[in-house]
DNA sequence: TGACAAATAGGAGTTAATCCTATATAGTAC
DNA sequence: GTACTATATAGGATTAACTCCTATTTGTCA
């Protein structure tokens, strides 16, 4: 059963929904409507929101959907690479679609974070000692400041 | 008043001490006990503790003080520069002295965080079309995965 | 040394996340 | 389609990590 819109002509986040439910087979989990609308909300969006903003959002299209299970998919999509949790200093976890190719700046006034991509940051080498010992999962470029509507 | 050990010769904690509460005079900060013993007890380790886990060894020598001054002073501290509240996913805060020249590897099992400096990583360039958008405060390069003793 | 603004202790309150368990549902086997 | 079973969910309870509040204490400066 499809429970998404595939009547219009295949969207780039019907695709991915499609490349999601099959990754979620795979694996073995089971495909919920719950967990089909959190990964297609986070992958709509591009505001790095934290379990609880994306939690207010699904509620209105879906009112009986709890925080628990916003939290916990959030967790799941994260561990089978269906989303990322977004790099930062404390505060609530953010998340996003975990499409890569972008770095992040968050400001440490208004906790906004945006997006930008600058290339050499996707192309940084990390030295052969940091790979011999450990096993890097994830290297990121961050950078923190006052965006341009705080200062 | 000294409320410090300096009869053994200046050692860098001393040192560095001495700096910080001139840095608090300077700024305009009273320069009290607690304050001393949260910076020197940080600056003594390299274990990137959190406000609890420094709260704790803290009480060891210093019964009276309490979290709520520990978390209070480690957010003085980070704002007036003595030091850094290390990036990471979600979890506590963590925090080190910010002595710069270094980067952290954090393992998402047990979420150690190691040290490590690699020279190319304190040299990558910001693109000037951030610099002209945004005051950047800090850049870093962070590597996440699984550490020597988890794997 | 006295006055006052700033800082602290410790308990109360808040926010984010996780746990618990009865109920519901996807996937599979018939 | 129906039945079965292992997963997943809802939502309230609990825990963790702060953050706030206020009476008391303490640096700092005159």
């Amino acid at each position: 059963m499809k429970i998404y819109n595939t009547k219009n002509k295949s969207s780039e986040l019907d695709r991915k929904t499609d490349w999601f439910a099959n990754k979620c087979k795979e694996i073995g989990l089971k495909v919920t409507l719950q967990r089909i609308v959190v990964f297609r909300e986070l992958f709509k969006t591009d505001e790095h929101p934290s379990a609880e903003t994306l939690h207010k959002k699904i509620k209105e299209k879906f009112p009986s959907i709890s925080l628990d299970t916003v939290n916990r998919t959030l967790i799941t999509l994260s561990e089978i690479g269906a989303a990322d949790i977004v790099e930062g200093s404390g505060d609530a976890k953010r998340y996003d679609a975990g499409l890569g190719g972008h770095q992040h700046f968050k400001c440490v006034k208004c906790k906004r974070i945006i997006d930008f991509h600058y290339k050499p940051f996707d192309d940084i080498k990390i030295p052969a000692y940091i790979n011999k010992k450990f096993k890097v999962l994830k290297k990121t470029v961050y950078l923190e400041g006052i965006c341009d509507v705080c200062r």
